[in-house]
DNA sequence: GATGAATGAGGGTTCATTCAT
DNA sequence: AATGAATGAACCCTCATTCAT
């Protein structure tokens, strides 16, 4: 079952990718028209459907692609030889900020997609997502250097929490925003909150020995 | 404009209740279909639309509904005179737990209707978002005794990270249930589990007065 | 087939004529709501039907009932002593506007059901207008004392220029107050202006004797 | 905004003008069945509202259709260079009778589409009146010859009897044709009574120059 | 490869009419 | 007599998909 789409060129290939991402983002699955893409690609409506089979190999094909670019640019970025929970996890966070800025149209589709439950695309969903990042997560954390937490903690459940807090402070990061309409975000603001927290959580888990590493970073 | 629907004995209700939440829940409000609707309900189309007069003013009215019960069945249950963080945040996450296993559908419905995006509804749901639990989240604790925080942390990000880990854990633990199908839970494990968390939490960001409160109460 | 509705005291008939008739002028026959009518009347759905077995029953009661009212009002006043072609005519024109004033809504309805052309109702619509006073226009003027005319005109031919006239001096006065909303109509310029058309026809039409009859009337 | 019906060669078009044309002609806009107009020219539902967006976008182009085709023809043929009141006037009535014979499914679409009240269409339909021919009726007599009128006359109040009676002459004739499904109308007895009025009206309005030029035209 | 006309099932909604109460 | 819940066909319109060109 190849895509006879992927035997076109990149930059035939673009306007058709953006057309169909943007109009998938805004409306979701069912509600998303291939008369709308095809409008906005300027293409016909049968060459979409010669291209790509039916709607949902085109929602499908977009998902795997945007999910790979992410997977790919995120692993070929992220410097996994950083042992220490906090700076790894601070890097994670930030590049994750780099990415959804250099990609915005890609993220903006990638997560509509995940939140989708349009019942045709449901399940062809859920057997992708294994392979997403996200689900990845905990893996990402299997070789940090242990020796500087205190002794009395679960090394897992402190990740856990880290991690957990590194989400609940970007999530509610993304809400403002949202909500304030600010397109002009002080990252420099963010990133002093975000350490503020990552200091707190240092404090409270490691063994203070003196060094204090993340703010002198 | 008064409902025809609320004057029908709840017993007819429910059928129809149940079938709206759960097309609703499972395919959104754009794709959910008035069709599917009747049909699992076992009624006309004519008196779905004799009771609310419109797709719209249906969901609307599963929206009120279902977050009033949560809303109500909360707040009556919850005991606000606890001014230890942990106690309370433990009771609240407890009572979501029980609160969703008590009303599955309810929360279903609920939790896909917060997500929702048509932007038919968009404007209307946002408007009456003010009103829901979650937004009333952060005022739940705005009564905390602080008196034994550590004095090196900031109250608000301390209680930002035990809600957010609370939340991370709520998720997961939600979603391992999900993947497993699990319809007998255990709530000893869950519970257990929960207060290690919780512990931990205490350990780390208060002063170590020797109560142990969590672990004897 | 007597209708249930005649056996209703009048007091009782008449929110029920009123709803029905506005909502038949404003909207045509088959665009009119049932539901509309009965709310605007005050009863239930339900009894409307009992009065009226259809629909199509209650259209068809209405217009007998109106062009009834309108035809007796009408031969009830009007002097067929009056011989004279102009004299007789004026009185005529004066009497429909004097009847559409005192019965605005019943004209409204039955102007509006005269030019219905609903497939439902046509047919019968048809066959009930030979009673009308439209159609026995012609027989008005059989009695009309001719010695006065030229004697170069057929006075049948006359007679219609003279009827032809007023309709379309009548036509022309309505679309003119209708364009302007003009809801207090200055009778005496209306009156003064149909004069003028009805002196010009009978100083063209009859033979010039003198009297002026109209002017002096 | 170009519609696509426009691209379609007229023998593919016309069936659906017919059935469009016939259906809204017999049952007004609102009453009509785009479901009916379909079956009647062969085609499926979704293609009409590929050709017209909606239902009344379709009124409308037919509306927009059929005036400029009557407009067209009417000024095409008519002889603006003829002054005489009553050549004029009869060249004007038999026009209209030749066009509304000649394209009779056209001319009752028209008819019912000026008598058309439906709120959807009223607003477009008088924005477009303006255009039409019978707007500009008085229009098409100023230029008239007057020097033989007879002074005691107002010329205008005479143009308006002169085309009253010309409308009260096509109304009678056009009802009887219908009553009596007459098909195969005798336009020389028709056109014998026309000129006994013009010739009547002429007499009566006009100073006797003994040219009596109707008659020897 | 590329087009867009053509399909027909399904969408939400309205409606006159019926009938158990 | 009087109610209004209940019906289901019909309404206009949208849609992904097909196919002749």
């Amino acid at each position: 079952m190849t895509l006879k789409f992927l035997d076109l060129n990149p930059q035939k290939q673009k306007p058709i990718l953006d057309a169909a991402m943007k109009e998938f983002a805004q409306k979701g699955y069912k509600n998303a028209s291939t008369n709308e893409i095809v409008k906005a690609a300027g293409i016909s409506k049968g060459l979409l459907f010669h291209y790509f089979n039916a709607k949902k190999d085109l929602f499908m094909y977009l998902y795997n692609y945007t999910s790979e670019i992410f997977t790919k640019e995120f692993f070929e970025t992220i410097d996994l030889s950083e042992k220490d929970l906090f700076k790894r996890i601070r890097q994670m966070a930030w590049l994750k900020i780099e990415l959804i800025n250099k990609h915005p149209e890609l993220y903006n589709f990638l997560y509509a997609a995940i939140l989708e439950d349009a019942p045709e695309v449901k399940n062809d969903l859920e057997a992708n997502n294994k392979h997403l990042l996200a689900n990845n997560y905990a893996k990402l954390f299997k070789d940090i250097d242990v020796t500087n937490f205190k002794e009395d903690f679960e090394v897992n459940k402190v990740i856990n929490i880290v991690i957990w807090t590194i989400e609940g402070f970007s999530a509610q990061t993304l809400a403002k925003i949202k909500s304030q309409q600010l397109n002009d975000v002080s990252y420099e603001e963010i990133s002093q909150e975000l350490d503020v927290y990552l200091k707190f959580l240092e404090m409270a888990f490691c063994k203070d020995d003196g060094t204090d590493s993340l703010l002198k970073q």
